[in-house]
DNA sequence: AATAGAAAAATTGGATCCAATATACAATAT
DNA sequence: ATATTGTATATTGGATCCAATTTTTCTATT
């Protein structure tokens, strides 16, 4: 029997979907931060009930995304300076580790395809889509580390950050720097060079994660 | 006007309730691993309808520690050798360099209150309790890095495989080798050396990952 | 007796309803 | 005019009800 088995044990519930939606939404700095998560508004918008969207809340708090007080409701989580460094500092120590584990487990496919993003990235017009292209090629690479559980953090991690890391791409010419540093840890990759690898990803990391909350001290002063 | 005030934004909800008992008796292993968590069953234990249980759940699966099936239910979730042994090897990634960052912020509270734990972990006689106060002693010094986010992370990753740490520590004599690891990590700390405090938490971590996972080869087999 | 299939029970996901709380606003007092 | 109190509205948390799905039990057939 020739059939393509489709895995219908996790089709998908309302607040799956509710969540996806959300979450993609504060990520790419659709919801701007502070902005009220009004349950009733939701449901309506989805055509469900209240029940899945406070599943899909509920979720969202869990992993930092918004912050809710009781019967006041939902809020799209800000994060202060402080934060954000912090959360850059993590990143550079665990995606450094993440690359260095994989690098050895580099595959010729796995290259190509990060070749292919890299190159992407370097000739993506569209600003809004270098967060999502930036995200795949460190992705792309960080697969190969076979480490399901660095994977899942590196994710979240991100997902915190994304939308100030979306913004110092665009500005300060952040842009053209992660276009050479990104090369450079291709290359270090091609030459299964995992300490240089490491090395670049992390500054690459703290690279952004300085010049953001220097853009943000201006800001924000 | 004197009154001792208190914050009442944060009272707990049946969910909190219901989540940090939830949370509580899978990491402690009174709930077994596999094992069903019927949503009536609960609720009906906490004296509350299922739509709280059902958000706790919610929470639980988002930290890892149940999964779930659309239409099924929700089953203690179990952790393979392999994952146990990519947990380990994570927290002593971050666990090393929360403690690194905290030295230098270790004041002679924080100390004397780790002391009192480290003692307070040889002493101790049911081992029931090691599991608490192991994790408190590393807990009061990882606090002094200043790292909510580091520390959060420490944490869930710690619950997901704290069950297993218990197991470990009464069986294979794990507890005197972690007696003594305790004071060598806390002579360090006293003597302000970030470096071999960090390198001593790595291998502290380490240690119990590699006699947690030969036990487990040995039993699994 | 073993097995396939149908009916019944159990269980979950979602909708609707009610209670508790917060917010907005009007009325009143100073 | 301002501040305070009371009231109405909006919003959330939780309970109950219904539909979709799974699991179990029963029955018929071989």
């Amino acid at each position: 029997m020739k059939l393509a088995a489709v895995d219908v044990r996790q089709a998908a519930s309302a607040a799956d979907i509710v969540y996806d939606a959300l979450r993609k939404a504060i990520i790419e700095g659709d919801l701007a931060e502070g902005e009220n998560l009004r349950q009733d508004q939701i449901a309506q918008m989805f055509n469900t009930s209240r029940i899945p969207v406070r599943e899909a809340l509920s979720r969202l708090e869990q992993h930092g995304l918004i912050t809710t007080e009781r019967y006041k409701g939902a809020v799209v989580a800000g994060l202060s300076i402080e934060e954000i460094d912090e959360i850059f500092e993590f990143r550079a120590l665990v995606e450094a580790e993440v690359i260095r584990l994989a690098v050895p487990n580099l595959d010729k496919d796995t290259l190509a395809a990060a070749s292919r993003y890299c190159a992407e990235f370097g000739q993506e017009t569209d600003s809004a889509r270098w967060g999502e292209i930036n995200r795949s090629f460190h992705y792309s690479l960080y697969t190969a580390s076979r480490r399901p559980y660095y994977l899942q953090i590196v994710q979240t991690s991100l997902d915190r950050i994304d939308r100030y890391l979306r913004a110092q791409l665009t500005l300060t010419n952040g842009m053209t720097r992660a276009d050479r540093e990104h090369q450079a840890i291709l290359a270090a990759c091609v030459d299964r060079d995992a300490d240089l690898a490491s090395r670049l990803t992390r500054d690459h990391v703290l690279n952004a994660g300085r010049s953001l909350v220097a853009f943000l001290k201006d800001q924000r002063s």
